[in-house]
DNA sequence: GTTGACCGTTCGGCGGATCCGAACAATGAT
DNA sequence: ATCATTGTTCGGATCCGCCGAACGGTCAAC
């Protein structure tokens, strides 16, 4: 198996150029560099080093180990790093998070940047993703975290080995282009046009269900996109109108000069929840946490309270 | 410096269940395990395996250092494979392509399914990127190969120490809703609603030219995606038009009900190049190839050639 | 053209790390 | 209660990594 003195030396000839400068940033004799850099040869098969002129420079395989080298001593290096920390008695840790894109923006974001300040040696990554994609990637520890979503009416099962907690219940609203008097009921957007998630999405159908159960129309649905921003854009933009949780309102979104119609129904609803593996480590346990914080913070909608 | 050894003694300890196991799977003797995990724990600085009955179960230190432990023995056999390719004559390594959406689809997808019959040891990882933000990561070694798009008449400078290459050189097209009767000259959509990308894009930059210069009108431009596929919704649901290159036409994006109108114009048109540093490593070399012959098995657009 | 400084490599030898077998302690099933 | 099983400790043999010294090649200065 490869060796990481080796591969160390290997790093350190191509970064000071010479065998003697190698050797005495590692505290090595020049010889000793020489010898194992055969070694690694020898091992790997092929010529990694040509002489030029009275010094050495990489072949192209070298170049190529080199490359490995580099990544693998940048994995040691936060390796130890961790370990480190945790000998400090301070949770650290690699944690990878999916996230839909709503609660990515409210709730991820800032536990991302509270975290950066409780657990320093916390390391989060975060990508954005829908739970139908992240949940399976979830089980095969491809992220720790998934924050997903779930509409009323749509129960995701748990499966084994997971562990869900809540993070917060938010209302549905209408939103519509900027209109004078009264709040329309929804029976009252037959005719409009609108926008919505892909089909597929529990938005879409939460869309659908929504105008059919709760409006007693078939929605004129013409604009898709996963993307809230857009959806909210064709509302400015083609006077659509559209459904959205809370989250997605009031941040930037650039809603304010459009009409929100809150939903009180009991049947109509969003909980943003969290999901991990049961086992959870110290730094994934931080994370969660982070992510209640995060979501308590939260403002809380206007008007009256969302259903329980 | 951690020891590869010692965490492939760890790996195989937390996947066999007990020393002895480990050590008959990886040759050694029981008491040869169990000194140099001892050493590991004290390289570690932390409890590492804890006893439990009268086997030993990883502590959650010993869980952490896991993780890092798979990760990096993982790597080690990437760099072996490599290596052994590499001296038995193959090209190999590994190559990251950053491609914008309409070459992704049609030239980097095709190259990559090439490649894996020709050269099974080049590694490709390919991602979704904008020109503008792929080549800084370029030269900073995040990318290998980078495919971008070039408008006519906003031509992009060439970094020192890079080298481009021209893929293919395409029209631009009009895409309308159906339409009855003669092409529309470009003039006559001064009264359209227009969809293009974001601001700041090529895409954008061009259609305000082509809608100024060469139709005389402003245009009503209303919707705004960099995803091709949106446009080209807006146009079917919305009844807008919008300017998509011929790479984009004629891919499952559903412009076969739609009317195609070429705009035969020196001064409108786009090329799709390939960008990659200097210094080629035998793997990029055949990318590179192999991205040229995917485009150019691209079948000649409709109508007459494009302007050279 | 010659000399000398510099560089990488090879050789002999030392010391420590690694590995083994044997003996020992703890656990849990029979 | 017995015995197989598991992990650990100890003493010794071996191998690997390291050094200093000597050697051959390269380049620049004189």
């Amino acid at each position: 198996m490869l060796d990481l003195h080796r591969l160390r030396l290997l790093r350190e000839l191509h970064g000071r150029g010479t065998v003697h400068a190698a050797a005495a940033a590692l505290g090595y004799s020049p010889s000793t560099v020489s010898q194992q850099l055969s070694v690694l040869e020898r091992e790997a098969g092929t010529a990694l080093l040509e002489r030029s002129g009275r010094r050495v420079r990489l072949t192209p395989a070298g170049h190529a180990l080199l490359r490995h080298a580099v990544r693998l001593l940048e994995g040691v290096e936060e390796a130890e790093a961790e370990l480190a920390a945790l000998a400090a008695g301070r949770t650290a840790g690699l944690v990878r998070v999916a996230s839909v894109q709503s609660a990515f923006l409210r709730i991820v974001a800032p536990a991302i940047a509270a975290l950066a300040e409780s657990h320093p040696d916390v390391r989060v990554e975060a990508v954005e993703a829908e739970a139908e994609q992240a949940i399976p990637a979830l089980q095969l520890h491809a992220y720790d975290v998934v924050v997903g979503e779930e509409y009323a009416g749509q129960p995701r099962p748990v499966a084994d080995g997971l562990r869900r907690e809540r993070l917060l219940r938010e209302r549905i609203n209408v939103l519509l282009p900027h209109t004078p008097g009264r709040a329309p009921a929804l029976a009252d957007l037959a005719e409009r046009r609108w926008s919505a998630c892909q089909p597929g999405t529990g938005q879409h159908a939460m869309h659908l269900r929504v105008c059919r159960e709760l409006g007693g129309f078939e929605p004129d649905t013409r604009y898709l996109s996963d993307d809230f921003a857009i959806c909210v854009a064709m509302v400015r933009d083609a006077g659509a109108a559209t459904l959205l949780p809370d989250l997605v309102l009031g941040h930037g979104a650039g809603t304010g000069d459009l009409r929100v119609v809150p939903i009180d129904d009991a049947r109509v609803g969003r909980e943003v929840f969290s999901l991990t593996r049961a086992g959870r480590t110290p730094a994934v346990e931080a994370v969660a946490a982070a992510l209640h914080s995060a979501a308590e913070a939260m403002p809380p909608p206007r008007g009256p309270a969302p259903p329980a």
